[in-house]
DNA sequence: AGTGAAACGACCGTAGA
DNA sequence: TCTACGGTCGTTTCACT
């Protein structure tokens, strides 16, 4: 789960991504069009780009539409290593989403599930038996109201 | 901005969106098969979905591999009506992401930077001036260590 | 809303620079 | 790493249900 800080993107590659995060379904001809490359150049570079987990192309939605109706910002605070904490939170299935942070946290995930026994057992049974663990906060969700990707566009 | 709150999707959208939360780019004729539908009636629920804003297809990555360096997640506590503030806040473009909680904050925003300046304009020069924004507290992203939208295939 | 068929365009492997 | 090209497969449109 150790994603290893890669090297700067370059300009090209960037372009891509900006377009892939307008639309992600965009042809890889119009995206050639676009940056000026060839189809099967940008082809290659998309597939690299999502093999090595840079960039990944997704269907995103509300999760609350599909039946997962306990979803929760948890803020943690770790005593000893926060990676060793952030690499054992992170193989978590339900953890859809984890940064390091500084703050009031060291930590804060996003977990989604189904119904209020998923999220106790994730809360209770899973997340605060980490060795490192030392304080969480959950925040749970009402409603999501926004969801962009386009920032690279701005 | 308002997203008006839908009727549940029935079966078959559901799986769509599951199979696009895998593979944001896999073919309608290869989803026609597992969901039991025709490619064009595929293409048509996924028009929608998209046109309606109730799912989108995008492409991901780290912010920060685009130069996006300073983000955070901001906690903020309201006095007042909640949805006002929050529809006032989901508006700014810096916004990427926003849910109502509840908790020790009311609302949580995730604000995408390029600098210090920006985020300093963004957070003083912006949200805290937002009417009926109370309290605010910034968690500075050191490191983005999952993103994963599949949790519906579970 | 969904199906089926035909024309069009996208995708993908390979060869060559 | 990129371009060029051809075979294959996916997408789109439209008439029909």
């Amino acid at each position: 789960m150790n994603t290893k800080q890669a090297p700067t993107l370059d300009g090209i590659s960037k372009q891509i991504i900006e377009q892939l995060q307008l639309d992600g379904r965009k042809s890889y001809a119009e995206i050639a069009k676009v940056v000026g490359l060839s189809e099967a150049a940008v082809r290659q570079r998309v597939q690299k780009l999502t093999d090595s987990g840079i960039a990944q192309i997704v269907g995103v939605t509300d999760p609350m539409r599909l039946g997962f109706n306990r979803l929760a910002m948890i803020g943690v605070r770790v005593s000893g290593d926060i990676r060793t904490v952030a690499e054992t939170l992170a193989d978590m299935p339900e953890v859809s989403y984890l940064v390091m942070v500084a703050g009031g946290f060291d930590i804060m995930i996003e977990v989604v599930c189904e119904d209020d026994n998923d999220l106790i057992e994730v809360l209770n049974g899973k997340i605060r038996a980490v060795e490192g663990v030392a304080e969480t906060e959950t925040f749970m969700y009402l409603a999501i109201k926004k969801q962009k990707y386009d920032w690279g566009t701005r």
